[in-house]
DNA sequence: CGATTCACG
DNA sequence: ACGTACGTGAATCGG
């Protein structure tokens, strides 16, 4: 039999170096549980060992003093962070069930080692796993010892049998305690001989073999006097030390390799400790089912799924679903030839297929149809597709998917699956047909027929949160409504000149393979510039150009490494025209130009559910990373055209987060500067730098601006003065004088901190929430991004509210008034619109109308438009 | 699949 | 003493 026995405690502590943070659902670290049940997999699958178990120190109830401060005095202690997760871990182990060591007085080591030594004697094999070397002592031709470490982020195992051990070191695994009593260990507190290092050590050992030996027989050995004598003077030192590194393999517990046999999971304990983990990978890893004797998921039953197939029966469930408040409805968008609908409260679920029912089309469009109210997940591509496949649809009244996001909008998805489990206990997808008669469907028609009974349940459930929460405003006024605004967009898409966009690929080709050759030529060899790794090696190694300022795993080769090295050597320059024209051409030329549609347009997918702030994403293609900022970006931008006889116009908001934080702050010298219209720029510089206008340099200005973007992302002295160049010093001068000046802002930064750590969320004017975890931590790094998060998300998130109602708004406009023009996208703090070249000035007129209409505050909202023939004239 | 880099607001 | 700005998405490398 083959047993696996893991020293607990080293492996977290690997785990929770190696790991970054981690939290679960209410903010408690996990990163360093999480990090072992990963190793744990590993091992398993590597190793599939008959039966495994873990051992843990337990220290002693008491300490003599000295002992005690020994210990604090050389072994840091545990972090809290850590110390958290290891209760944690415990409860993890058990609902696991792999047995668990621990003995008052023991460490994990001597726990292992009387482990090893019973198999020894029942003749069976032996596994250690440890992060630990002292435990190589173990090391027969029973035992073997995985050596785990963490090299940059990364797991390293090291298998260690005798044959391997003696390769390394040069001697038997066992005399590992010999050098330790010789070479001692600080990191567990065994002094050793004074003097007498690795290096020394290891080749007495090598030399001599046990230190007995070397002691008895001191004087006839062949040793430098020097090291005799120090090996005299810490004869005591060295014999304490060899006790201290001994393993204890006759530890008085029972231990039978039989009982610990590996077993089944107790699958509902450990799946609610995962989910509570938010470790929905191992869930999955693992094969874990949602409980299904909880109480809690025990209340839902499977719904009773009725085939609709007669058109009088079709009949009745329309008028039904009229009359109903609200219908849970999924449908097969791939095709629509299928249409699953619960009304809400019942425990039915109507199916309706082209293939089996009768005037299919004509129920089917009833449905969508404006008469039926309706719930859904992800209504704008619901309606997106719909409208493309020339079907009509409108009341849609409530949205999972939107629901949840506003709930909580830091989750990282929000599949119908997984929020059905989380918030009502149903899964969709589960295998809870014990009747049979689901089996009789085809799973399209079973899957969305759960998948309506899910939405169902959610919307009830989804409701009362939203109310509970406030959100109620926020949703139905405006992530609602914005989901046919942003399907007509993803329709609309945005017209690009293929011909030029194939042009400048083919131009930057040729310029890149240009300064590849220059750039090997400099190198004096070929190698891979978009690797970071290799030009490293070029930069640093071969060309010996000054040690980068910043290292992680290797060099680091960014632009600002390279900026500062600019001078030292001509290859940096091509390197950095290299990097733009090559990100230009696989990111934008050759990215864009696999999106381009039949229509010669680029449809980009809004995504309403990704940020923590409430902005939108735009994916496949990301449309708001278009460049602009430096001339080539320009050039692009020419690309994205209106069509013949159209217009492009763009209108972007003047400063909407610095003039919130004017008025959330009420601020009085930033709300003058903004109502007298003045630039919030040159009013910062004149307030930091204490100068008048007159005097302003573009430096100033430069600074300044820096200034007013870093209170925004919730300011430090260090990124500011990285970010202007200057000293930390000076950049703590520039942020003294800001706060001494805009006193409203001072306040501001305060409260809003205090209230997010007493209340645990922040949120914007209009009510969107994020919960801050963070700010809980004990961990300085993770509390300070928390403070920086409190500081911004009520900023970023109402402008992207704002933005939100004032598209809202110019939709509606440019149908009420018969408009031709359409929005075509949104980045952030701009919106385009194309229409027919007669309408540019009424458009133009209209949204900065609705723009700056969009929200009445302490200060002017400013938009200015600008129309054009393509996306650079807009600017 | 994580890390790195860089495009945008 | 810590390690350094908020929010995104895509391409690429290399384990």
């Amino acid at each position: 039999m083959k047993l696996m026995a893991i020293d607990g405690n080293s492996i977290i502590n690997r785990a929770f170096y190696g790991i970054r943070h981690l939290s679960a659902s209410d903010g408690t670290p996990t990163n360093a549980v999480y990090g072992f049940i990963a190793i744990l997999q590993r091992l398993i699958a590597a190793e599939s060992p008959d039966a495994l178990c873990v051992a843990f120190d337990l220290p002693a109830p008491t300490f003599r003093h000295e002992m005690y401060d020994d210990y604090k005095a050389t072994r840091k202690g545990m972090p809290d962070e850590l110390a958290v997760q290891m209760p944690i871990l415990k409860d993890v182990l058990d609902a696991m069930n792999i047995p668990r060591f621990e003995l008052a007085g023991w460490e994990a080591d001597d726990l292992l080692g009387t482990i090893a030594k019973i198999c020894e004697s029942s003749s069976d094999e032996c596994i250690i796993v440890t992060g630990d070397k002292d435990s190589l002592q173990l090391v027969t031709d029973t035992t073997r010892v995985k050596h785990i470490k963490t090299k940059g982020g990364q797991t390293e195992t090291n298998d260690y049998t005798p044959a391997v051990f003696v390769e390394e070191y040069g001697f038997e695994p066992i005399k590992i305690i010999d050098l330790k009593a010789l070479m001692g260990d600080s990191s567990d507190n065994i002094p050793g001989v004074p003097g007498v290092g690795e290096k020394t050590a290891m080749e007495l050992i090598q030399k001599f073999g046990y230190i007995t030996d070397i002691y008895d027989k001191l004087d006839g050995l062949d040793i430098k006097d020097t090291i005799k004598t120090k090996l005299t003077a810490g004869h005591e030192s060295a014999t304490l030390s060899y006790e201290l590194a001994k393993i204890n393999t006759a530890v008085p517990f029972d231990f039978s390799p039989q009982e610990s046999i590996c077993k089944q999971p107790d699958n509902d304990r450990l799946y609610e400790i995962f989910k509570h983990l938010r470790f929905a990978s191992f869930i999955e890893k693992m094969r874990l089912r949602p409980p299904s004797l909880n109480v809690a998921t025990s209340e839902i039953a499977a719904p009773e799924i009725i085939n609709v197939t007669s058109a009088d029966k079709c009949k009745e469930l329309i008028v039904a679903t009229k009359a109903a408040d609200c219908v849970a409805i999924s449908l097969d968008t791939q095709v629509f030839d299928c249409i699953a609908l619960s009304i809400i409260g019942q425990s039915q679920v109507y199916v309706l297929r082209r293939q089996e029912t009768e005037s299919f089309d004509k129920f089917f469009a009833e449905i969508l149809s404006a008469n039926v109210a309706k719930a859904g997940h992800d209504i704008k591509d619901i309606i997106r597709i719909c409208i493309k496949s020339g079907i009509n649809t409108a009341g849609w009244v409530f949205d999972t998917a939107l629901a949840a996001y506003l709930i909580s909008p830091t989750d990282s998805n929000y599949d119908i699956a997984r929020i059905s489990d989380y918030y009502c206990g149903y899964n969709p997808s589960s295998d809870a047909d014990e009747g049979g008669q689901l089996s009789m469907l085809t799973d399209a028609g079973k899957d969305i027929a759960e998948e309506a009974f899910a939405i169902g349940h959610l919307k009830e459930t989804l409701d009362k949160k939203l109310t509970e929460l406030n959100l109620n405003k926020l949703y139905n006024d405006i992530e609602m409504p914005l989901c046919s605004v942003l399907a007509g967009m993803e329709i609309a898409g945005f017209l690009v000149d293929k011909d030029a966009l194939l042009r400048f690929g083919a131009d930057l080709t040729e310029s890149i393979s240009a300064l590849e050759a220059q750039i090997y030529e400099l190198a004096h060899e070929p190698f891979n510039i978009n690797s970071p790794k290799q030009l490293g090696v070029i930069l640093f190694e071969k060309l010996m150009l000054p040690a980068p300022k910043k290292t992680k795993t290797g060099y680091s080769t960014n632009i600002e490494v390279l900026d500062s090295l600019v001078l030292e050597h001509p290859i940096i320059n091509l390197i950095k025209d290299y990097r733009e024209l090559a990100k230009l051409k696989s990111t934008y030329a050759e990215g864009l130009l696999r999106v381009i549609g039949t229509d010669g347009r680029i449809h980009t997918h809004f995504q309403m559910t990704v940020t923590a702030t409430g902005r939108l994403s735009s994916t496949e293609p990301n449309l708001q990373n278009i460049p602009v900022r430096k001339q080539i970006g320009g050039e692009l931008r020419k690309m994205f055209v209106a069509a013949k006889g159209n217009v492009l116009v763009g209108a972007d908001y003047s400063q909407i987060e610095l003039r919130l934080l004017a008025h959330i702050a009420r601020d009085p010298v930033m709300l003058e500067a903004f109502e007298k219209g003045e630039d919030i720029h040159t009013v910062t510089a004149s307030q930091v730098f204490g100068i008048p206008v007159d005097e302003m340099t573009p430096t100033h200005r430069f600074r300044a601006k820096a200034v007013n973007f870093g209170i925004v992302y919730g300011i430090s002295p260090f990124s500011l003065a990285n970010d202007v160049g200057v000293s930390p010093k000076e950049a703590k001068i520039y942020i003294d004088n800001y706060l001494a000046n805009y006193s409203g802002v001072r306040k501001y930064m305060h409260d809003v901190v205090e209230n997010a750590s007493k209340f645990g969320y922040v949120s914007t004017l209009y009510g969107r929430r994020r919960s801050l975890p963070e700010l809980k931590s004990s961990n300085f790094n993770t509390r300070s991004f928390g403070e920086r998060v409190a500081l911004n998300m009520p900023i970023q998130g109402t402008a992207a509210d704002i933005m939100k109602i004032a598209m809202i708004n110019v939709s509606r406009r440019l149908e009420t008034e018969g408009l031709e023009a359409t929005l075509i996208l949104q980045v952030h703090d701009e919106l385009i619109a194309e229409c027919p070249e007669g309408e540019a000035e009424i458009v133009s007129k209209i949204l900065c109308e609705e723009m700056e209409n969009a929200a009445d505050l302490s200060v002017p909202l400013v938009a200015e438009a600008r129309a054009g023939k393509s996306w650079f004239e807009t600017k």
